[in-house]
Parts: C-alpha cells; structure tokens; sequence
RNA sequence: GGAGGCAUAUCGAAGCGGUCAUAACGAGGCUGUCUUGAAAACAGUUUGGUUCUGAAAGCCCACGGGGGUUCGAAUCCCUCUGCCUCCGCCA
C-alpha cells in the first residue's frame, strides 16, 4: 500500500509502475482515487467544522444551564439538532469514501525497485547467480517418497486415512531428519545474531486481514470454528503482527527474528495439493526470518536475508540459485523479491525452496509500524521476510542431492550433531 | 468454565455527564539557569492521526476496540478484547 500524498504528488510515477507490472487495467483507478480522496478531504472538511460548531455550541448550553438561562439553553439545543442530520449525513458519506479509497489503495502495487527486471509472469524471472555444482549423478534418482520409502520414513495412506490428501506421517530417521534441519537452521540463525522466537500458530481476523487481502485469506487460511482465529500459513503472520500499531523506539532497531512455526494453508487455487509426495501439503514446517528496520537500512538486509538461505543450503551441500522476481510476477505489496531455488537432480532443474522479500514502508503502512525518528516524528519502518528453510519440502532436496548409488544418503558435517552423529542414513528396506 | 473488579499520556494516578481534560497530581525524558562537573533546586517543554496550511497558528478525531443514549460522553448503556482476585478444571 502506497502513500495517497505519494499518489497525488506523482500520479505519473504511479502510473509508469502500473504499465511495469502490466497491470494496465487499474491505470484508470489512479484518476479515480484522487478524485475520490478530493472528494473525501472536503467532506470532511464540511463534517470537522460541523463538529467544530457543535462542540461550540454544546459547551456554550453548559455554560447556560449554570446561569440558569434555561430557554436560551433550549433554543441553542435546537440548533443542534438542525444540523445532527446535516452531519450524520456527512459522516456516512465520508465513511462511504474513506471505504473506497481504501480498496482502491490496496489494489494499487507498491512503486518497485529500480533494480527489478521489467517481465510479464513468472517465466521471464531472471536468475541471478548459481551456488555450487548442479551435478546429474550417472544413477537414477528415484521420486522423493520413494527415497523416503526406503527408510520407512513416511506413511501417507494412514495420514489420508486419518487427515486427508495432503498431510503425511514422517517416521524414523526422515522424521529426526525433519527435526534435525529445523534445530540446525534456528541455531544457524541464532549464530548470525537474530532472535528465535516461537510465536502463536493461531491469529485473530484483525491481523490476518491486515497481512493479506480476502482473496489471499480465502484460498490460504484455515479458520476455527466458533472462534474468531485463523491457524497462520506462515509465522510472518504473527511475527509482523506483532508490531501492529506500535511505535517501535529508535534504539531496538533493527528487529531481526528468526522465528519456528507449523504452517497451515488451504491450497485451494491454481496448483492444489499435490497427489504424491510432500512438495505441497496442508501442513509443514518453517523456520522464517523477518526484519523491521529504518528505511535507509533495507536495500541491505535484503542482501543480507537472501544470502543467509544460500549459504545454510550449501552448508547441507545442496547446490541452488537465486531467482529475481520480474516487475509481472511481483506481489503488489512487494518493493522486490528473490527465491531461492534447490537443485533437483532428479528433475534436472531448479525449484523454489524459499522466498525473500522487500517490503519497503508499505506493509508497515497498512499495519501501522512504525519507530520514532531522529526529528521525533513517529515514521514508518521497512519489514522484510525470507524463509530459512521449510521442511518438509526442503528434504525433497536434501534427499535427492545427498543420496549415494547404493541408496544411502549422506548426512553433511553441519547437520550430523543433530542426528546423533550419524554421517550416513542407510536404508531399511 | 463460574463470580467479581479494572483498562486514562513514557510510567503511576485523579476525573465518574458540561463550566481550566491535552487531561489535575507524582515520577521519568528533553531544553535552559545555577555548578569546575554532577546532584539538588528553579523555569520551560514532552501523545498520536490517509485532517487543514507555503509555513505557523488554528479546527477536527482518538481516554483498551466497536456500537448506542444525549444538545454534549473518559464519565451512562450494549458488545468485544485484555489484565487482576477468588472458585473449578488441566498438560
């Protein structure tokens, strides 16, 4: 969400973004909103200085009734009331207008970076740079689950039988794996200065809706019944809940988290879950990181949150490059956005594993972060998000790159501590 | 889950339908005077807002959130949320 001063200021830079993202058809809603928002001020303008001169005359009957001039007092209530409807008026309409031009503020996308490659959709991101040797072994790499299925490791009839399609049972060293890549990377976090957190896996409506739009609430968010909570799809969700509505002191800037969360979401939409294997569930696990900092800062954290992921998945030798978002396939919230992507041996190409995000100040000005600056004014702040790492669809990775010839899979040096020093898992079956 | 109480600025706290509520009174922060420096004392200053303005001044809105009653609500009513005390239950 983009400053309405912004907007008015330099309609054209708006519109130029607009035509970046090919999002032709809302180039008319610029005109629209600012002839909303006139429309809007000068309501309100008419509504202040009724309620300026009621608040006059209201005080002046105080003053009246202890004089005991009761009629004067009487007549000066008339008065009031003439206009109550005048205003009452007004105030559903600047409530009718304040609506609008918030809806048609959310639908117009953050000003990107300068930096963002200008493309239609997904097919025209831009990768950026490789990490490691994307090596195609001279054996076949099998399907992830059947690499599972080796170690007994998973067991999604019983999960479709007691939760549905798109849940599993992870088992024995695939599940202390799971475990394992968690520990490692909130240690690996922890190592790098930010702060573990556990936050709530559950939400109020409030938040949810102030960290997504409806459609993206629809097709993502579980609800509770008879509780207003949502289970989150990701721990941003109540990471950046957490500073909604405050004002952040200068000092504790930067706010860097790293935070663990089961992640909950519906699927429902273009790809569905996915029959075989644990590429798309309804439920997994991450570890996230998020930073709130000072305008000034975010080009460079960005830098900093994307590289954190490339180098944890070399420390578990899985090779992966980074993906620039094109200006097409940028969420209109975002100022810019990398994935990271893991080397499929199998597949023989890269898939997305993580997501790191730039923000800039407008996800703070939906939600009201903001930190008092030097001059004392209350300002709003940049937030930023990347994933760590999200198992179980990382293992599909770690698997497949790690998997020896004869079907056992090494455990890289990083990661042997969490399982009890193994340096390989071989098969049961 | 049941019963009762509470929610006011950075913190504590008064106000409980108008007439010094931006909000008393304490404390803290900042600025200044005094001091070699500090403390103390004294004086001033210290909430926020997609409001208005070239700027200043001023207007409007906000006393946990939302709604209602009223000419007028921090104050009365409804509702939601959170906190405290007691009882019950429980990893």
């Amino acid at each position: 969400m983009i400053d309405i001063r912004f907007l008015r200021e330099n309609p054209d830079v708006v519109r130029e973004n607009i035509k970046k993202k090919f999002q032709d058809s809302k180039l008319p809603l610029v005109d629209e909103v600012i002839a909303l928002d006139e429309e809007l001020r000068a309501s309100k303008k008419k509504a202040d200085d009724l309620r300026a001169n009621r608040n006059k005359v209201s005080k002046s009957i105080g003053a009246l009734m202890g004089q005991k001039k009761f009629e004067e007092a009487e007549e000066a209530k008339k008065l009031v009331s003439r206009q109550a409807d005048e205003l009452a008026a007004l105030e559903a309409k600047e409530a009718e207008l304040n609506e609008k031009v918030q809806k048609i503020m959310m639908t117009i996308p953050n000003i990107i970076d300068p930096t963002v490659p200008i493309g239609k959709d997904d097919s025209e991101n831009v990768e950026v740079e490789r990490y490691g040797e994307p090596v195609v072994p001279d054996f076949e790499i099998p399907y992830h689950t059947e690499i599972m299925e080796r170690f007994n490791g998973i067991d999604l009839d019983s999960a479709r039988r007691v939760a549905g399609n798109g849940f599993y049972y992870l088992m024995g060293d695939i599940a202390r794996l799971h475990s394992a890549v968690i520990s490692y990377a909130r240690d690996f976090m922890i190592d790098r200065g930010f702060t573990y957190c556990v936050p709530p896996f559950m939400i109020r409506s409030g938040v949810v809706t102030g960290v997504m739009s409806f459609a993206e609430m629809d097709a993502m968010m579980y609800k509770i019944e008879g509780e207003d909570l949502y289970l989150i799809g990701t721990s941003e969700h109540s990471m950046i809940g957490k500073f909604i509505d405050q004002i952040i002191p200068e000092a504790s800037l930067p706010q860097t988290l790293t935070s663990y969360s089961p992640c909950f979401r519906k699927e429902k939409g273009a790809h569905g879950i996915e029959e075989r294997g644990v590429y798309r569930i309804h439920q997994f696990e991450k570890q996230e990181m998020i930073v709130v900092c000072k305008p000034e800062d975010s080009a460079a954290w960005f830098d900093k949150l994307w590289q954190n992921t490339v180098d944890l998945f070399r420390t578990l030798d899985i090779p992966v490059r980074t993906l620039e978002c094109c200006s097409g396939d940028l969420a209109d919230l975002k100022v810019k956005s990398i994935d990271v992507e893991a080397w499929s041996p199998r597949q023989k190409k890269y898939f997305e594993v993580g997501s790191c995000s730039n923000l800039g100040d407008a996800q703070a000005r939906r939600l009201k972060i903001r930190y008092k600056a030097q001059d004392g004014k209350p300002t709003l702040a940049h937030t930023l998000n990347n994933t760590v790492v999200a198992p179980p669809r990382m293992l599909i990775a770690f698997l497949e790159n790690n998997l020896n010839d004869d079907g056992s899979v090494n455990i890289p040096e990083a990661l042997r501590p969490y399982m009890g020093g193994k340096e390989k898992l071989v098969p049961t079956v």
